[in-house]
DNA sequence: CGCGGATTTGCAAATGAGTTGAAGATGCAA
DNA sequence: TTGCATCTTCAACTCATTTGCAAATCCGCG
């Protein structure tokens, strides 16, 4: 998966106060981990993984959740009751309406190209529902997990 | 959506012993409950409507589990982390099934008409993508919502 | 019909993800 | 450096779902 270049620890503070969140150490390292993933991350992975840094579970929870909130994630079910999260890219910001695929087994989430699902209006259709849709997702298996 | 006449209890003990399940009182209920939705149904709505006949909680959550491995139903997650379950009907059974709309605000969950949604196939499209979809949703504002 | 063993139920207690309260620690603007 | 609002931590809590188990119920067989 493309990623940007590695970050420096101050790029992480200044996407943290851009956002107007406190640059603590925790919040830099959940921040850091989620550059670092290249699908979803659930929080009992995150937390997992840092807490031989000694950060607490409750802690990266409530960070997790302070990061959706301003905005600088994505709080997602892949359908397995896990919540996931994962950065929220230039690529992601909305406007662009192109449908996701998400893969069941691995939980991978990729873009589809804008305008390769179609809303057909037929006579059952419920009117306007092309106008009050803003998100596609498909669910199936990956090519990697068939 | 269209809807089978009205089933007899005989129709549903049927059912039930076709797919190798006693005929229990309380499992009658929840499949008579499950053909009467029109909608993905949530453990919670069930139990809370079948209580007052008297079924317990777990009963019933066993039950919506026990239909979904004899696969007369369906367990999924729209996304908003409760599990819904909803009859498999013939219709759903022919490759794609129906997608779903659901709704941001109110969490409410409708069908739409097999077909309304086309996937199609552009250059950038990964390769047999159709094939590997199982499930299409739409999210966005109900009119109700609106 | 009526038996008997396997399946189910009902209740209560366990589990586990996720959340919350409170007190002390920390980040940061001035 | 200071003041104080924001954070962190820990433990205790909520709430959906699951499980153990004794008692109740199904249903094939005689």
């Amino acid at each position: 998966m493309v990623r940007a270049g590695k970050l420096s620890l101050d790029d992480l503070k200044t996407q943290l106060r851009d956002a107007d969140l406190r640059a603590t150490a925790p919040r830099l390292a959940v921040l850091r981990c989620l550059h670092e993933a290249d699908t979803p991350v659930s929080h009992a992975e995150l937390a997992d993984k840092l807490a031989p840094e000694g950060w607490d579970r409750a802690t990266v929870y409530r960070n997790l959740n302070d990061l959706t909130d301003a905005g600088l994630a994505r709080k997602r079910d892949l359908g397995d009751h896990v919540w996931r999260f994962e950065l929220l890219r230039a690529s992601d910001t909305h406007g662009d309406a192109h449908p996701h695929f998400v893969c069941d087994e691995c939980g991978e989430v990729s873009c589809l190209p804008e305008g390769s699902v179609e809303i057909k209006t037929t006579r059952n259709t419920p009117v306007r529902l092309k106008e009050r849709v803003h998100e596609i997702q498909l669910k199936g298996r990956c090519e990697r997990c068939n």
